[in-house]
RNA sequence: GGGCGAGUGGCGAAGUCGGUAGACGCGGCAGCCCUAGGAGCUGUUGCUCGUAAGAGCGUGAGGGUUCGAGUCCCUCCUCGCCCACCA
């Protein structure tokens, strides 16, 4: 650093382009961010989402970001060992697009991407301990994925299944229900059709009850609303009505409403169903082959519209309600979904609105048997008939025209169903979830590979764990048609059967990536061990995760992933907690022109030229100053001389000369606690914008103010700001005789006694007006308010004339005078 | 269609255990300073009327509760997000 003065008095002029780098590169050589597993202070561990390394830092990663490490940056000032590790999610399909678009290798793509990102993160100023840096892509992580899955095998948490599954046509692969967003690919927003696969699936349904809830958990309540609602749990019963005339078939079905059975005057099976082949009659099978094969070319978005009308066809197959004792049509639609369920529904169309709709359009009999009247359907009545209903009565109400049952509520009619059908053993009560188990197998290249061989004697046979990582070989070629890459290379494909020797092959799939992502908070504890996942000693020390910063876009998919991940490791007996993160905030989504920012768009915005322009400092302000961090924001950084002019301000107050002495100035003594107070409390609350309101106000405070409290301001100020922007605050803490590092300080207290105000603003109102505003001292008597504010001219003007009711008095805030009109 | 969240100046936003609406910042206007910088400083800036003092009106719309409502209750409108023919 130069002496910029030469002499004069004029001050230096703030040059972020000289100061930052500067002190990047001591912090870097003086491994100020390297966090030690063990230390005389009580560990924190502060995560954030890592990024994938697609190309460049843009204003989405400083958004989420700056404000992060500021956060954590706070609770290291606060006296805490925080750990706040970084890597790159490195594996997924955007690098392999990438690479078949620029003719590189998605190994070298990423590479370079990853290189860029760590530079802009030192740029930022983050306080990133390096050493720690987790890589997706490298063997000696995605082993551990292998390793995963074959314990998942092992105990039945990963199997292989023939499904309907989500296919992307442009990606050419499969994609899990999460990753399908309006019926379109996550990624490329292609729309998605269904196959018919063989694929890897995990478990996860098996943690569905466990998943829906969050006990003791600190998480938003959007992010668990979203989880409980994707999980979508239904209580109800599963219940089988015979076919007629076939011996063993009978369609089985979920109803949460078994207490409507009686209403039941159809059946519906999804046109996938199996047993429509079996049940369709010979003067129906035309008509139901060619609504299936229409149904099997409707795009998933088409075929699950609920504003499209209602089709179908009867297969000429009758069941019998068993309940009703009613002989009822077997019919096909393809609102009835083969994935949810059973696949088959019983109808109930006068209290359905789905099987309302379908009624109407087939002309179908419409059976009443819940009614909302409450005195209705009493024992041995039968309901009065009146006219064809409107729409279906979905509420809940009183059963009418179900024999034994009339007269019953719903809610109890639902349980005695339930059990009247497990006694006869025609059915049970029963629970089903919309969430389905998580697909994670992929036919792409850039993934881990799923590491279990096909033999012919054998079958399936997992690689034993001596021979991980099953390493993804380089040499494949990249045509983004056709299959996986890795199908064509048989250096890969081609191998031995692990149990028996002879010539196998090898799965070509590879792993989704959210797999990478979902444990990856325990590989940043220790980034070397290969003996396990986990260096578990460490892990002790530092885990669950005590809080996770990430955007809300995040909070199904990878969010549910990681909890899933967790409860499945604890039993295997790798994990001793049921969560991995205690406490989660989100920030929200930053936009450009009201617009998400996207690479197929072309609109992501890079924040790079107001870095080398204003300085990081300035950008990691302005962002945290933008508005609510929660809420996101659309970019616009018109604003940007705001804080920019606030730090050299605050620059210009660091490097003037000391008081000397004087006296104090108690009106900014209270500024400077008050300020510290509102900082405090906005950061813990992440309150980032109104937190820098308050530093700003206060640096005004001092700016007119001289004498020892200004001294003292502005060293109040440095403290609080150094979060906020780490370099300028490093450069004043150091030129003003600061020892050590400015982000090794203990964050400033606050002393209430002092923030006390001695004077305060009375309002004194009448009838609810502001008519006045008295400057009085701090606590004084209700009665020494009234006379004050009766005192006053222009509350006298406007109670002229007026009989004076009662006075409502608040405590050094208003005096409100009633009157009489 | 269901759930959640939100509507406040020209703009980003503060303020929600009911008690001074618009903190802080951008932008605008007026001025100061300096041989001039993409610098700094001061004042002003919700709307309407008024030379002014001042008055009236103002937090999506309409009702309600209250001495007092941006804040609480009811109805409605708009936007965002999530789910959505899930039986």
């Amino acid at each position: 650093m130069t002496s910029g003065t030469s002499g004069t008095s004029k001050t230096e002029r703030y040059t972020p382009s000289a100061i930052e780098p500067k002190w990047q590169a001591q912090w870097a050589s003086t491994g100020l961010h390297d966090t030690p597993d063990e230390s005389d202070r009580p560990n924190f561990y502060f995560l954030t989402a890592f990024p994938y390394p697609s190309g460049d830092v843009h204003v989405g990663h400083w958004y989420a970001y700056a404000p992060a490490d500021c956060a954590a940056r706070f609770i290291r000032m606060r006296g805490r060992n925080v750990l706040f590790p970084m890597g790159f999610d490195a594996f997924g399909i955007n690098a392999e697009n990438a690479a078949i678009d620029r003719n590189m290798h998605p190994a070298a793509w990423t590479e370079q991407n990853m290189a860029q990102m760590r530079d802009q993160f030192v740029r930022m100023g983050a306080m990133i301990d390096w050493r720690r840096e987790v890589i997706t892509c490298y063997p000696e992580y995605y082993r551990w994925n292998q390793w995963m899955f074959l314990k998942f095998l092992e105990k039945g948490l990963a199997y292989r299944a023939t499904a309907p599954v989500n296919w992307c046509p442009r990606d050419e692969t499969v994609l899990a229900n999460e990753q399908v967003i309006n019926g379109r690919c996550e990624r490329c927003e292609t729309l998605v059709v269904k196959k018919d696969l063989t694929q890897w699936f995990y478990k996860i349904t098996d943690y569905a009850d466990e998943l829906l809830r969050f006990d003791g958990l600190d998480w938003p309540e959007r992010v668990r609303v979203m989880q409980q609602n994707w999980i979508g749990r239904s209580e109800g019963a599963e219940i089988q009505f015979p076919v007629e005339g076939q011996r063993d078939a009978a369609v089985r079905f979920f109803t949460t409403r078994p207490d409507t059975i009686y209403g039941a005057t159809f059946m519906v099976l999804a046109p996938e169903h199996p047993l429509v082949a079996t049940i369709t009659t010979p003067a129906q099978k035309v008509a139901v082959e060619a609504y299936v094969a229409n149904a099997k070319n409707e795009s998933e978005i088409d075929r699950t519209s609920a504003e499209r009308p209602k089709t179908g066809v009867e297969t000429g197959a009758f069941a019998m309600n068993v309940f009703s004792g009613q002989r009822i049509p077997i019919w096909i639609a393809d609102y009835v979904l083969a994935t949810y369920g059973t696949g088959a529904i019983m109808a109930v169309p006068a209290h359905d609105e789905r099987d309302f709709a379908f009624a109407k359009q087939y002309g179908l009999p419409i059976k009443e048997v819940i009614s909302a009247d409450a005195g209705a359907g009493a024992p041995g009545s039968e309901a009065t008939e009146h006219g064809p209903l409107e729409s279906a009565f979905t509420g809940d109400g009183i059963m009418v025209r179900s024999g034994p049952y009339n007269g019953t509520r719903s809610d109890v009619g639902k349980r005695t169903i339930a059990a009247e059908a497990k006694k006869t053993g025609i059915g049970k009560p029963s629970v089903t979830y919309r969430l389905r188990d998580w697909l994670v197998s992929r036919q792409r290249y850039w993934g881990t590979p799923i590491p279990v061989v096909y033999c012919d004697a054998d079958g399936i046979v997992p690689v034993p764990e001596s021979q991980l990582p099953v390493v993804l070989p380089r040499d494949a070629q990249f045509t983004g048609r056709g299959g996986s890459p890795l199908a064509k290379l048989p250096s890969f494909v081609d191998t031995t059967c692990p149990t028996c020797g002879k010539p196998a092959k090898r799965e070509t799939d590879t792993m989704d990536t959210f797999v990478d992502s979902s444990w990856y908070m325990y590989r940043y504890l220790d980034t070397k061990i290969d003996t396990h996942f986990m260096n578990v000693d460490v892990g002790k020390r530092w885990l669950p995760v005590d809080r996770y910063t990430i955007g809300i876009e995040h909070a199904i998919l990878h969010l549910l992933y990681c909890r899933f991940v967790c409860k499945a490791l604890r039993d295997l007996g790798y994990l001793w907690f049921d969560e991995p993160i205690r406490h989660l905030r989100n920030q929200g989504t930053i936009v450009f022109k009201g617009r998400k920012m996207s690479k197929s768009r072309g609109n992501v915005q890079a924040p790079d030229e107001y870095v080398a322009r204003y300085g990081a400092d300035t950008v990691r302000l302005f962002v945290m100053f933008m508005g609510p961090w929660t809420e996101g924001n659309d970019w616009d950084a018109a604003g940007i001389e705001g804080t920019a002019r606030f730090l050299h301000r605050v620059w210009t107050l660091g490097l003037s000369a000391p008081s000397g002495g004087g006296a104090r100035d108690a009106e900014l003594d209270r500024a400077v606690q008050r300020t510290i107070k509102k900082v405090t409390e906005d950061l813990e609350g992440y309150h980032f914008n109104t937190a820098v309101a308050a530093m700003m106000e206060l640096s005004t405070a001092a700016f007119h103010a001289s004498g020892p409290s200004r001294d003292a301001a502005i060293d109040a100020l440095v403290l609080l700001l150094a979060p906020f922007a780490p370099h300028i605050t490093e450069e004043l803490w150091q030129r003003r005789g600061g020892q050590g590092s400015v982000h090794r300080q203990t964050w400033p207290a606050f002393d209430p006694a002092v923030a006390r105000d001695v004077a305060v603003t009375i309002v004194a109102q009448v009838n609810g007006k502001v008519r006045d505003r008295l400057e009085l001292a701090a606590g004084l008597s209700e009665d020494a308010l009234k006379q004050a504010a009766l005192a006053s001219p222009k509350v006298a003007q406007a109670i002229a004339g007026l009989r004076v009711e009662r006075v409502i008095v608040v405590a050094d805030r208003l005096v409100n005078v009633v009157t009489t009109s």
